[in-house]
DNA sequence: TGACTATTACACCGTATCGTGTAATAGTCA
DNA sequence: TGACTATTACACGATACGGTGTAATAGTCA
């Protein structure tokens, strides 16, 4: 699982195109979710693992998680083996990390910044 | 705007908490769009542009383009300043170009996989 | 001041998403 | 085979998001 590399600097690009936007964004869209980033960050931590240790690590339900493994199935974000009784799952895109990696850092940056609005309204103060 | 640098890599870290997590995902949500896409790649490109001009570049309404910048403004991806009858509109966060580089090479990557399954259900051919 | 342009504020509607609950399936072990 | 566990499939209700249309605001120029 090599990282994967820039072809040209944004710069140098032409104005991505609306198919491609779409494309990117699908990636987007997988780590857009606090669920989701957090099962991709135990799968990196732990390399491989099962829906019910990950319901386990995130306290959610094992259907919650089933369901979100297949959204990141579904594009190649994390693959899938079975082992008698249990499908254990690991990440297989080699961008994902990085991304994640460069995503946490913002947050590491701007803590500073206070606190975040979340959907219920509730402000939570991080830090 | 110096890019930003991570402290710990991810495997090192304990598991990222809700409240980080949804720190993080509030930023890759700003990324996980088609329109905010184009819109922040032109900003990198052409480095500040007005309201107008990025309707002209993307085709689409300047409601809709106003909408977008509003929410990217909102959690400090992009800046403001207004020159006589325009707002322009600048990136400001660093991770942002860093991120959006990163997850353009994965569809470079992954272009030879052929097409691509967007909402309206239609297949789109891209290459 | 008044006509005009650029931008923003806000409500609306169609759509997508999330987590849950129930039911079904795949696999193990006795 | 039958009891049991782990996982998945699917429908449902609540919520959030995106683009549009209308109205309001900020600024320019004569």
């Amino acid at each position: 699982m090599e990282s994967c590399r820039p072809k040209l600097p944004l710069v140098a690009r032409p104005l991505i195109g609306a198919l491609e936007a779409e494309r990117v964004s699908i990636l987007f869209k997988s780590l857009a979710h606090p669920t989701r980033l957090r099962l991709l960050h135990a799968l990196i931590r732990v390399d491989e693992l099962s829906v019910g240790d990950l319901a386990d690590e995130t306290g959610m339900t094992v259907q919650a998680i089933s369901n979100q493994l297949q959204r990141l199935a579904e594009i190649s974000v994390v693959g899938k083996r079975r082992d008698g009784l249990q499908a254990l799952y690991r990440v297989i895109d080699p961008c994902v990390p990085v991304l994640l990696e460069r995503g946490w850092c913002h947050i590491d940056e701007y803590d500073k910044s206070g606190d975040v609005e979340v959907p219920g309204g509730l402000s939570l103060n991080v830090g």
